[in-house]
DNA sequence: TTGGAGAGTTGGAAAATCAAACTCACCGGG
DNA sequence: CCCGGTGAGTTTGATTTTCCAACTCTCCAA
């Protein structure tokens, strides 16, 4: 009666919930792989990002790949798994564009091959319809808990 | 030449992105809104929940509803805004489910109005195909930023 | 031989986190 | 009238993280 809520939630912002952590994600699949590159442009303290990548290297999400011995140095490429976390940056930029850039300014437009600027939409994969929060209803599987709490302790 | 790049992901997750802020996010959209239910259901102490509900209040996700007074007592709702982050929170689950959790289990079901279980995915507005990084080409519009970092300084 | 790059490490101050205890207002018995 | 309990926080003090600047170490190039 005193664990939070088992939840694949809270499980993934474990791995990727850190400071830095999902820029991090943005930046290697933008293509940047560098560790400067990446003090440069998400702003972590370099201290801070080696420990980030440390973890994100351990939990499958980056691999640390030599691109020069003599002087030896490491570049970080995200892994199947990474890239996968793409629809949570898509979503949060999505987010972002529409509720806090004032004057419709899009830091960052994506293409998408089929020609058009990405929109990206979150639908069930079964009837295809965009998912609306009033067309959810949660069933939580793990025993003891209901949708608002613990079952009656 | 020292700001990191100008970001909707970034901008977002200045504002969701502190540790337990999504889980909150989570529980009210469940339907947990009182201040001890976000306790035990996320974990967070109570003094880091006070700070976050409060900014989570001042940046128009929550609304702080009296639902009681005598004695007074306060309950977070979900605003239109909040709920809106809910596809972010339906890819990560997607996520952790997928990558996380052993044997298939899934701490949480969803059910959509649809008559399925929901499994999230993202698609292109325009045709209507899932996202796939490989398909997607990033085109920054801050001046001085390319897509691995700033321009030529 | 001096001067960069690039990829980290180190040191110490400042800020955030944590758990537990405490407050304050009220209600419902006994 | 007193007592315990509930709900929503606030306070306290110890522990962790963060932050930033400066430093290291390896190489290459002028």
């Amino acid at each position: 009666m005193k664990d939070p809520r088992p939840c694949s939630i809270a499980a993934t912002l474990a791995v990727v919930g850190e400071k830095y952590s999902l820029l991090v994600l943005r930046e290697v699949s933008l293509g940047a792989t560098r560790f400067d590159q990446l003090v440069r442009n998400t702003g972590a303290p370099r201290d801070v990002l080696t420990t980030r990548l440390k973890r994100l290297v351990d939990a499958g999400l980056l691999e640390k790949a030599e691109y020069s011995d003599r002087p030896r140095r490491y570049e970080y490429r995200p892994t199947r798994a990474g890239l996968e976390l793409e629809p949570v940056l898509l979503t949060l930029m999505a987010w972002g564009d529409r509720h806090l850039q004032e004057g419709g300014f899009r830091p960052m437009v994506l293409e998408h091959a089929c020609g058009h600027e990405l929109v990206p939409q979150v639908v069930c994969r079964e009837c295809g319809e965009q998912v609306e929060h009033e067309a959810l209803t949660a069933h939580p599987q793990a025993p003891g808990w209901t949708v608002t709490g613990p079952a009656a302790a």
